[in-house]
DNA sequence: CCAAAAGTGTTTCACGTACACCCATGC
DNA sequence: GCATGGGTGTACGTGAAACACTTTTGG
């Protein structure tokens, strides 16, 4: 079976920058490509998109199927087009980035048979096509983001504690924040819940957990508040 | 002639929002469609993605096209794929903002028959397929980034006085700012040059003119600022 | 009792904001 | 000379930034 059409047309594909953070830095999901082109070498997840879905549902799809990922903060990050970005053929791909909590989708297997990996934003290896392109993209666009949108805690479990916001901000935005302030300025913006529980396991004094109040955060935007860190 | 592929596809368009600024209000520039669907209807310009161009260069040749507008500052916006956008078959737009300098590209014609017009941005008419959606995200954007990047100065004469500034900033985001300390703000950035001119035509003290220093920007953002209103 | 991180206030300085009058020019 | 917008300075308050010690807990 083919598909006719009067004019040339190219292809379309999604592909995501997917992040996560630990203890120690930023991580992006790779996918080992096991075709060619670039048979082998590390790639963002993603595919061609169907004629049946939305281009969200395809990055969303890929996703699931590439790396068992599902239910994440996802985004339209930038659609390239370039002439020769694939050896093939012209395919333009919308780029997407996800941010995801390590904590509750631990490392996950492919359910094909591609190897998947998590790497340290520093410690990248080279990529398929123009995907380092793609994914400095998506870093600068979470650097800036991050600072007025409440979406780095997309990044952080459920119940967090301040030093792991702290952490978190330090680490994206590649500088150390003096801790009294950066308390007092995410408490005073009053979107936390502090919640009656401790970290647990931790060989010192135990911090406080607390929760992002999304309720409370989307009521005072619409009074006009701002976040920004 | 025609063209088969193993998988369908769906069709590749580019559309653009056009902005442009006069003494009254921002302005939209319009393409009354001249085929169905939508005949007779107004619309964003844009049109089909050749295969040999890139995705910024097909939007650019369709305002060239359309509406006579070449060299402005054209920025991508967001790629829009839903399912039922375009009644005919599967078609996605990646959508394009573009700022002119409505001095210097003075109401164009169209080089083939469409008729084209500005309109004021409180004074559309309805909009073939999604494009009011378009628009808005548009002109959400606008107002956003008009407030950390000095892509005002686009919508302006090279020169201009201070007094267009301001009321660039009260149209765009729709409120009044004070004089005196706007002045202040923006001297103080110290990335105008200040010009030997006056306005000319007026019935009242004429304005100093300046313009924008580009290079001068440049510098100042290597070295960490950040242009803010 | 020692190590490790949690938690907590005050002072200083820069910047945003509010605000009113005289000046230059064209008609 | 009058109407119209051009151009200018100060006082006040808020919020960002710098900074160090005590407390709690587990081992």
């Amino acid at each position: 079976m083919s598909y006719s059409y009067e004019y040339p047309r190219a292809a379309l594909t999604v592909d995501c920058v997917v992040f996560g953070l630990d203890e120690e830095d930023l991580k992006i999901l790779l996918i080992q490509r096991d075709l060619a082109p670039f048979e082998g070498q590390w790639a963002l997840p993603g595919g061609f998109v169907q004629l049946e879905e939305t281009l969200e549902e395809a990055a969303r799809r890929e996703l699931q199927e590439e790396t068992g990922i599902e239910k994440v903060y996802l985004e339209q990050l930038y659609t390239i087009g370039d002439l020769d970005r694939d050896p093939r053929e012209r395919v333009v791909t919308v780029a997407y980035y996800a941010l995801v909590k390590l904590t509750d989708h631990k490392v996950q297997a492919a359910t094909d048979a591609r190897n998947v990996a998590w790497f340290g934003i520093d410690d990248l290896p080279s990529l398929a096509f123009d995907h380092e392109t793609i994914l400095d993209m998506a870093y600068e666009r979470l650097r800036g983001k991050v600072r007025y949108q409440p979406i780095g805690f997309e990044l952080l479990p459920t119940k967090f504690t301040l030093r792991q916001i702290q952490h978190l901000y330090e680490v994206v935005l590649d500088r150390s924040l003096d801790k009294r302030n950066f308390r007092k300025k995410i408490l005073s913006m009053d979107i936390l819940i502090e919640l009656d529980e401790v970290e647990t396991d931790v060989a010192h004094r135990a911090a406080r957990l607390y929760k992002f109040d999304r309720r409370k955060y989307q009521r005072l935007t619409k009074q006009g508040f701002n976040f920004e860190i």
